[in-house]
DNA sequence: GTCATTCCTG
DNA sequence: CAGGAATGAC
């Protein structure tokens, strides 16, 4: 990594100094020295465009990919719902709106005619009618008030208008041929009291039906009428107090159900699950959601016997939603049960298990392709078929020590899990000798370690083939939880490979939240919290952090927790001796740094207050020049032809601050 | 143990 | 400056 070594690779003075104050020397050999130097010089000079940071690119392109295969799944579930879902919870209420008005075809006038109807677009044209009737009533009413706009309605009316036409000139024709009487009278007295107590809609349905019916029937009509009227509101009134206990039912089943999946969904959050059953959850929450904005509006158009059905209906699928989360493992029992989801549903959940599983499979490929794109000679050894899945540590030789021990590594998820996006990025270095720290934890072991086969070798492959997301995974559930967001951290995505597998046997599974994927990291972090709490960094060369930034002295102090760790972690004793060598733990510690730094861009946004020298690409040029003419000039065939270049190197060293010449420099540093 | 690097001394 | 010793990483 050009940019990490930039900014790994201090100057020499900073290695003196480091010398100077009792730090190890930085040791490279003079070729890595080389490939360095010249990797830092390109970066220097082409600080916009390293390689890392289009590798880095490359990774972010990925972690997009997957975030719009994500999107694009979740759309089609929508989709979906709304094509095939006869319940489809954000569609439901106008779906059965739907059913009910191509059933009723406008035929059950006693609910349609109550007067609860208030969608909006209905009461849209209900105004219009209201309106346009007091005009042309035939335009738009039915005989029951009722506005449609089928064609059948239309035809209908026209019918209805006929019929009244002529009623009312038998009517005429009736009264010519009777003598006036009381009747008759009340009859007109009601007429001209019509206009004035009666709605002009109301009017016209009395003047038609009393055009139909022969006048001595005017009186016990004008009852039923008001009986109906009657009948009518106390209907109305029973109709809304259901309306309301359902609602109030369906408001405590969606907060029940908010609970839940607030409960499941903070967990999912916690060990970046983004499961098959959260997706449903969260495409079910919607339409419970969408189920609440509507259920005011449209569930007023049911009747009461279909309102009923489809509340239960309602309730059912709140109830499922409810269970879901809960249910897990049963989903397929429940699938094939005889209370099971409807047909519509089993499809939804089949859908949405294939297009996680082809989600997934893209993922995977895409990560893989850009991994087998590069040209790495490491590769395939790095990286032998994934034969058993499930193996455990094979413990019987030492020639397995690698791979128990890095399989350990990566079931201590926490730390030294190494982010498969920085191993693609160290094999994809365009030379060998361009070592970074991360590398040698997979690359570069000799052939008796490659030659380790059988259920060693199989279980090596297999937890860094799912490591992209369960690595990353640990780190974001993880103690180490970055105090601000890093978008390679930021993946919270569980992979459905399965957990590690590692047969670590913690000591002090403490943690009650241990869920399979964090389960092995728990003591490690318990560990890792009290040490936090417990001791001072040990090298707090900056001020406090603030609480966004992530000072250098926080950094350290979790390094330092890192490399105490060594030795009191589990791992440092009877791990061990069974192959974890330190060696593990310091590349675990190397990785570590980098997969929280990935890119100088990182490091220079959360250690501003380090600036890699003033003089650094001076003298990087310079020592550029010295090591080519060396090598052109053949000098390079003694065994000690560096050392010229070393002394010309050192004529351009700057001062060691006078702070670090102080055999106090730490306390110093720790007051200052 | 080997190697690279740094330090010291003449 | 050259050579050897010391140091630390591997």
């Amino acid at each position: 990594m050009p940019d990490h070594d930039s900014t790994a690779l201090l100057s020499r003075q900073t290695k003196r100094r480091r010398v100077d104050i009792g730090v190890k020397r930085t040791v490279g050999t003079a070729s890595a020295f080389f490939a360095k130097a010249r990797a830092t010089f390109f970066s220097a000079m082409n600080p916009q465009g390293s390689e890392q940071d289009v590798e880095y690119s490359v990774v972010q392109h990925a972690d997009g990919e997957k975030s719009n295969v994500l999107r694009k799944l979740l759309k089609r579930a929508n989709s979906y719902e709304d094509a095939m879902m006869p319940f489809p919870g954000a569609t439901i209420i106008s779906q059965l709106l739907k059913n009910n008005m191509n059933k009723n075809g406008g035929t059950e006038p006693s609910f349609q005619a109550s007067g609860l109807s208030s969608t909006g677009s209905e009461v849209h044209q209900e105004d219009i009618c209201s309106n346009s009737s007091r005009d042309s009533p035939p335009e738009c009413l039915s005989p029951f008030g009722r506005p449609t706009m089928s064609q059948f309605d239309m035809d209908r009316l026209c019918d209805e208008h006929l019929r009244a036409k002529r009623a009312r000139v038998e009517n005429i024709i009736r009264g010519m041929s009777h003598s006036p009487s009381v009747a008759l009278r009340g009859n007109e007295n009601e007429r001209e009291m019509a206009p004035q107590s009666v709605s002009p809609r109301e009017s016209y349905r009395e003047n038609k039906r009393k055009q139909k019916l022969p006048q001595q029937q005017q009186q016990s009509f004008q009852q039923l009428v008001s009986a109906r009227k009657e009948q009518k509101r106390e209907e109305r009134r029973q109709l809304k107090q259901q309306l309301e206990d359902m609602q109030k039912q369906l408001r405590q089943l969606q907060e029940k159900f908010y609970q839940i999946y607030d409960s499941t969904d903070s967990e999912n959050d916690e060990d970046g699950n983004l499961s098959e059953d959260s997706m449903r959850s969260e495409i079910l929450d919607a339409r419970a959601q969408d189920s609440v904005g509507r259920s005011d509006n449209e569930m007023c158009e049911l009747d009461p016997g279909q309102f009923i059905d489809r509340a239960r209906a309602l309730i059912r699928e709140q109830e499922m939603a409810e269970n879901k989360p809960k249910r897990e493992g049963n989903n397929k029992e429940r699938d094939h049960g005889p209370n099971s989801l409807q047909p519509e549903g089993k499809h939804l959940a089949e859908t949405l298990k294939q297009e996680l599983n082809t989600a997934m499979s893209q993922v995977v490929d895409t990560v893989v392709k850009v991994f087998a794109a590069k040209p790495s000679r490491q590769v395939p050894q790095v990286f032998p078929p994934l034969q058993i899945p499930q193996a455990r540590f094979a413990v019987n030789g030492e020639n397995h020590n690698f791979h128990t021990a890095n399989q350990r590594l990566q079931c201590f998820g926490d730390v030294i899990i190494p982010n498969p996006l920085d191993t693609f990025g160290n094999v994809q270095m365009p030379s060998s000798t361009d070592q970074t720290e991360a590398l040698p934890l997979v690359v570069r072991k000799n052939s008796s370690d490659q030659s380790a086969s059988g259920p060693a070798a199989g279980g090596h492959h297999q937890p860094l083939h799912q490591s992209p997301l369960s690595a990353t995974a640990g780190f974001t559930t993880s103690t180490f939880r970055h105090p601000f967001p890093l978008p390679l951290m930021a993946y919270p995505f569980q992979s459905p490979l399965g957990a590690p597998s590692g047969s670590f046997s913690g000591k002090d599974r403490a943690s009650p939240e241990s869920l399979d994927l964090t389960r092995d990291t728990t003591s490690l972090r318990t560990k890792m919290s009290s040490h936090h709490l417990s001791h001072h960094p040990c090298s707090p060369a900056h001020p406090p952090s603030t609480a966004e930034g992530l000072s250098l002295s926080l950094i350290k102090s979790e390094c330092g927790d890192l490399q105490d760790m060594s030795e009191i972690s589990p791992y440092s004793g009877s791990a061990m001796q069974e192959g974890l060598s330190p060696n593990h733990l310091k590349k675990a510690k190397l990785m570590f740094f980098y997969t929280r730094y990935p890119s100088s861009n990182m490091l220079k946004t959360y250690f501003s207050d380090v600036k890699v020298p003033e003089r650094f690409l001076e003298v990087a040029q310079i020592t550029l020049r010295e090591f080519f003419n060396a090598i052109i000039a053949g000098k390079d065939v003694d065994p000690s032809w560096k050392k010229a270049i070393y002394k010309v190197i050192c004529k351009l060293d700057s001062e060691v601050p006078e702070i670090f010449k102080s055999p106090n420099c730490l306390q110093e540093l720790l007051h200052e």
